[in-house]
DNA sequence: GCTATTAAGTTCCAAAATAGAACTTACTAA
DNA sequence: TTAGTAAGTTCTATTTTGGAACTTAATAGC
């Protein structure tokens, strides 16, 4: 299968990693939640090449995760910034942070740390049930055939027929 | 920067993408979670060349995100199964499927949805706050630097001088 | 007016990674 | 003896990537 053909898939997994799924687009976005805007300093950061920079911004703003807003005129110059749908990556990368930190860090401890607002101490996350608040555990969540596989199914028939 | 420096930098988002930033390994992963162990039934699943996912799954072996338990002898054959380390990733894939559910499944509506066994409802995830148990607003988190990445910066100032 | 600098890219080529098909190994079953 | 199964490995053509140089449109200093 070509990586391009992993959209069309009835997995939500795939398709957010049709997206994001390749070598730089996380850490483009990491970089975001630090609050980088702009193509030089992306560039600096990372330490990917320009190209290959290019070619990722244009994808997140295609698939709406980034939008360019002009900050300057005359040259017109636009920075990147995150969209709602970018936004809502943050448990991604804080998971994967978090995971990292558990298992990569090492005896140096975690290379950043976090502080919640509301509650001032020094945090992690952790993923809860939406309903009843638990912490999750793998174990304990039963998945199930949603609409969207039954929809595919159809449509997988009528391709058929 | 070629892609197998970005482990050595001091962010666990660079460091957990340098074993699963690929293409094909989160997708593997996703497998896991869906009780697929063996090659031959991760190769169906995800349609990648049978090169790609003997490296991939060896990669991930040799991170200690699965281990390889045989399952017959003449001829001894392996499957792959998660460890704990391995298991600690869900967060990472529940979180990237609710941003798939939400942003990418359209009107069919998830393909997959998940039942929590401790309150039996339909469910989501949230990433909540380990001390106060609130559902994480980026906006709220203020990351500082960690132990490790004073302790990086202290052994780059020594190869420095 | 001429030259340097800045920011955001684009172009080009060599090197690395990938897809897909065929092949290998070590067995079991008919 | 032939076919089948499971888990890979090998090979080649194609695709993707990295890195350096170049481009564009402007501003600032001399």
């Amino acid at each position: 299968m070509k990586w391009d053909d992993i959209q069309e898939l009835p997995c939500s997994v795939a398709r957010a990693l049709s997206i994001l799924g390749d070598r730089w687009t996380l850490l483009i976005m990491r970089d975001c939640f630090f609050g980088i805007k702009r193509f030089d300093r992306f560039q600096a950061s990372l330490g990917l090449s320009r190209h290959r920079l290019s070619d990722r911004l244009a994808k997140l703003v295609e698939h709406e995760v980034l939008k360019k807003v002009p900050y300057q005129q005359s040259p017109i110059r636009y920075e990147y910034r995150l969209t709602r749908k970018g936004v809502e990556l943050y448990p991604v990368l804080m998971t994967l942070a978090k995971w990292g930190d558990t298992w990569l860090a090492g005896e140096d401890g975690p290379p950043i740390t976090y502080h919640h607002k509301a509650c001032s101490h020094q945090v992690t996350v952790d993923l809860c049930c939406s309903e009843c608040g638990e912490v999750i555990d793998p174990k304990q969540m039963i998945p199930q055939a949603g609409p969207g596989l039954k929809a595919y199914s159809e449509k997988q028939k009528e391709i058929k027929v």
